[in-house]
DNA sequence: TACCGCAGAGAAAGCCCTTTCCCGCAGGGA
DNA sequence: TCCCTGCGGGAAAGGGCTTTCTCTGCGGTA
């Protein structure tokens, strides 16, 4: 690889001079020499070693941001708020995908310390994990005290600037959404227990049911992988206990879309004699059929804001910027049928009694 | 920010010995002193600065992928590959997303190779554009020249290893199935025409036609955004323009989708109406309703086979390793409607002559 | 006893840039 | 004529790390 004093030599300069041509420095150079050192340039294909002048330089300008998966829509619509605005600013972004491994997003937290980012961007649920929680606050007081920023999305255990959606709410709307339509027997397919958007979104669930002065039993809950075929087993696992059931929630769009699989392959009709309801409003929903009823948060929105808050100006204490949800109402969610409206179960596919 | 001067200070050694103990290099260091310089980088918080490492040391590990973007399914299966092959081998990917955009993949090929990697990975379709595959050609042999590995997948024109899906022969089996299902009026919904994937695809599905003495008129063909919105927009002016029309081929699944849409808007009843059939096999394919009937092409493995070839043995001559489509038949596929067969038009809807 | 070899530690030379500091020179004012 | 100023250029000092080379001191052999 050719080196700024390959350039220099040919050009018949010093690097220094090399150097402010090819950054194009505040400082005058002539034509003359201008030319000489970027006909060199040109010639021997040179290209500065990033690595070189990341460490020569002394300003830091790369943000670092750790999702769970960039490929995963959920975080593929908040990385493009995140790449708006850090485009805007000529920031490069380096992203990061933990898969919800506790140790990789430690791991990473250090790789991008390491990597001299000027700020730091975790998207993506927390844990129930006090050991984990605390271990990574550690990290990024750590590398807060040494001028970092850091921002987190969806997490609050963070003592930071955050962005939250107001998942609760959300699962409210959900909630709330399905007892105006008169179901009762509503199930939910929910995400890893651990994760703190899960327990959120529930607890916003719960909350509506209770002013119906119903309940949420744990039997009414699956607990799966926060994706396709998470969603589609959990559905499964949910009828297969409680076949008469009216409803299901699915904690985000993924599982929604499983879960519309496996009501398929039973050949229930949606929203005829069971209804869906989906959550974060990722794209596809709707394109699926029936198109999907689900709570929509602003995740490009959440990213736009996350990456200003971390680029902007440094407040005294940290700033948590709560965005709201909202129903979408399409064709997944639809009245409770008359039958178990009556309260008579409904016939159990397969079952020998009916 | 901690240096390792700060260390090795604390630790009372030389930055030598601190290096040594940090790095764990086979230079032996007695358990004292190794046990103070660990103390000393926890007390620290102290992370080696990645950009000094990278310079200190002469060896590249890093591997640069230019993609046209992560989030898109076709290129998130492909990542998936690469990621497991350098992964395995200890390799950190550099992911940049070009968004189709030829002069910012120029752009990122010169600036991962400031970045030092050891190895380049282009993804995603070649351009019909002699001058800046040139340009791109230029680049990349100046980086080969320097010991970098190249490899590109699905890109024809470069002259370093490749990894080819055969999009040709993934038209030709779309065609013939439709042709298979007696279908005559068959449109097409295709990428870019500057797109060499899009022509690739456009002349298998020519070449199926040709056999069974047919042509695909270029009326028949509507070129658009590789995407839904462009899937969905192309179909409503195919449809507009040919409404007797009994088959669709969208060059991709994301404008399938969009296809299914449009479709479904103007109440057009798939298969029974008219016929869909996809290109990739995305993993929402099968979750569309109907399930999508598409050509799958084995995208993760190109990632896996892309990355093997740049990181294994350098041949001396160029490797081309073309990866085989194969058809999917699932529910958007079907024979050709009666009315049709007997070549009578549809009903044009809103047509006032019916 | 003299010497050799080796283990373990440090000194110092890079790696490739950027940027400050300094120098020489030409032109303008006193 | 002399001095000052300002411009264009180079020398050199980092920036933080790795790694080679060098040095010291010890145990072992002749």
């Amino acid at each position: 690889m050719a080196t700024l004093s390959d350039v220099a030599r040919r050009a018949g300069v010093s690097p220094a001079t090399a150097s402010r041509v090819i950054n194009g420095s505040s400082k005058p150079v002539t034509d003359e020499l201008r030319e000489r050192v970027l006909a060199a340039v040109a010639e021997l294909q040179y290209v500065p070693n990033a690595h070189a002048q990341l460490l020569a330089r002394s300003h830091r300008s790369a943000v670092g941001v750790i999702v769970h998966d960039v490929s995963d829509p959920y975080f593929a619509e908040i990385t493009r708020g995140l790449q708006r605005i850090a485009t805007d600013q000529g920031r490069l972004l380096m992203i990061c995908n933990s898969y919800r491994d506790p140790d990789r997003e430690l791991e990473y937290v250090e790789l991008l310390r390491g990597h001299q980012v000027a700020a730091l961007i975790l998207a993506g649920s927390g844990y129930h994990d006090e050991a984990f929680t605390r271990q990574l606050n550690e990290k990024l007081a750590a590398y807060g005290a040494t001028g970092g920023r850091v921002a987190v999305i969806g997490r609050h255990e963070h003592s930071g600037d955050a962005v939250m959606p107001d998942n609760r709410a959300g699962g409210y709307l959900a909630g709330r959404e399905l007892c105006g339509l008169g179901h009762r027997a509503i199930g939910v397919v929910a995400g890893p227990r651990i994760l703190t958007t899960t327990t959120d979104r529930l607890a916003g669930l719960r909350q509506a049911l209770g002013e119906q002065g119903r309940e949420l039993p744990e039997r009414r809950i699956r607990y799966a992988e926060f994706d396709r075929d998470g969603g589609a087993e959990a559905t499964a696992r949910l009828l297969d206990a409680d076949p008469e059931l009216t409803a299901i929630v699915a904690l985000n769009d993924s599982m929604a879309i499983g879960a519309l699989a496996t009501l398929r392959a039973r050949s229930l009709a949606v929203p005829q004699q069971i209804s869906v309801v989906g959550f974060d409003d990722m794209p596809i929903a709707r394109d699926v059929t029936p198109a999907l009823t689900t709570v929509r948060l602003p995740l490009v929105e959440m990213g736009v804001r996350a990456m200003s808050l971390v680029l902007g100006a440094e407040t005294p204490t940290p700033r948590v910027e709560v965005l709201p949800a909202e129903l979408v109402r399409r064709d997944t969610a639809g009245p409770v049928p008359r039958a178990a409206a009556g309260s008579a179960p409904r016939a159990r596919r397969g079952d020998p009694s009916s």
